[in-house]
DNA sequence: ACTCAGGCTACGA
DNA sequence: TCGTAGCCTGAG
């Protein structure tokens, strides 16, 4: 195959740009009127025009599963806008779909994600892949657990991220062992694929659920960070709907960046003391 | 200068 | 089993 092949994909309603800013990725970058990223091994072009997407850079089986062709975005839509909140979630960003990312790459930048904001992840997740990443194309891949082995804390010093740094190496090793099961996490009940990786030191229930969600293909995986808190306690004390929660991830997307992005409590954060 | 960020661990009650 | 102080670092 000829991965210099632009490959064309239908994909209705699809926004990169809400998609990749929504804080669920951090190697995309605004490009000459689209998105440079890496996917895998592969540095990747992406523009959209209308509905479809079209890419260079990696070939279509890996395209179709990195954006989820397989799931059907109108009538998750349609269920999920049946619900009030959620209709607003949703129309406020419509293009917004879950990237189905490589596990070990999802692990690692949500616990870089701890306690932190997303320019500054963004920036360690660079100098990560600098470090020990092979090179895709101008850009350098996201690094394969097997390269790590026998990195330590110490190494992890020139990307300046303080205390995950111990966290990081932990994670490296149940990679590199083979301790982590990625088929196992996406068939066993969620508690269990949860527990499996809350092993790792400074892996709790909220970066658990981010790897299952973004790297497993978990749609029922719930990451419950501060914003989307918000949002359950104002809108939904009794949780979500019980038919939503197949897809309770995805949902949790749109409540996210909504949350975040559209103001609604904006005008709490100084009414304090 | 100072707060706070997409949590977690460790420790105390 | 609860609740919470402290943590590396740097952006705002």
């Amino acid at each position: 195959m000829d991965l210099s092949d632009v490959i064309e994909l239908r994909l209705p309603g699809f926004s990169a740009e809400d998609t990749f800013f929504c804080g669920q990725c951090f190697r995309w970058r605004r490009a000459d009127g689209g998105y440079d990223g890496v996917i895998g091994a592969n540095r990747v072009f992406v523009r959209v025009c209308g509905d479809t997407l079209t890419a260079e850079g990696c070939g279509e089986e890996q395209l179709r599963e990195y954006f989820d062709l397989g799931t059907d975005y109108t009538a998750l839509q349609a269920l999920f806008c049946r619900d009030e909140t959620l209709r607003r979630a949703v129309s406020f960003a419509p293009g917004i779909r879950v990237l189905r990312q490589p596990l070990f790459e999802a692990l690692v930048t949500f616990i870089l994600s701890q306690n932190n904001n997303i320019p500054r992840i963004a920036g360690i997740v660079e100098r990560f892949c600098g470090c020990f990443g092979e090179d895709a194309g101008g850009r350098r891949a996201f690094p394969t657990p097997c390269a790590l082995s026998g990195i330590a804390e110490q190494d992890l010093a020139p990307l300046r991220c303080g205390f995950r740094a111990g966290y990081l190496a932990d994670a490296f090793g149940y990679f590199c062992r083979g301790e982590i099961d990625e088929q196992a996490l996406r068939r066993l009940p969620l508690d269990e694929a949860r527990a499996q990786l809350m092993r790792i030191r400074g892996v709790g229930p909220k970066v658990a659920d981010c790897a299952l969600l973004f790297g497993a293909g978990r749609h029922d995986a719930f990451p419950q960070d501060v914003w989307v808190r918000r949002m359950m306690q104002t809108f939904y004390p009794r949780g979500l709907p019980d038919d939503i929660l197949p897809y309770a991830g995805i949902a949790q997307q749109y409540l996210f960046h909504y949350a975040r992005s559209s103001g609604f409590f904006a005008a709490a954060k100084g009414a304090r003391s």
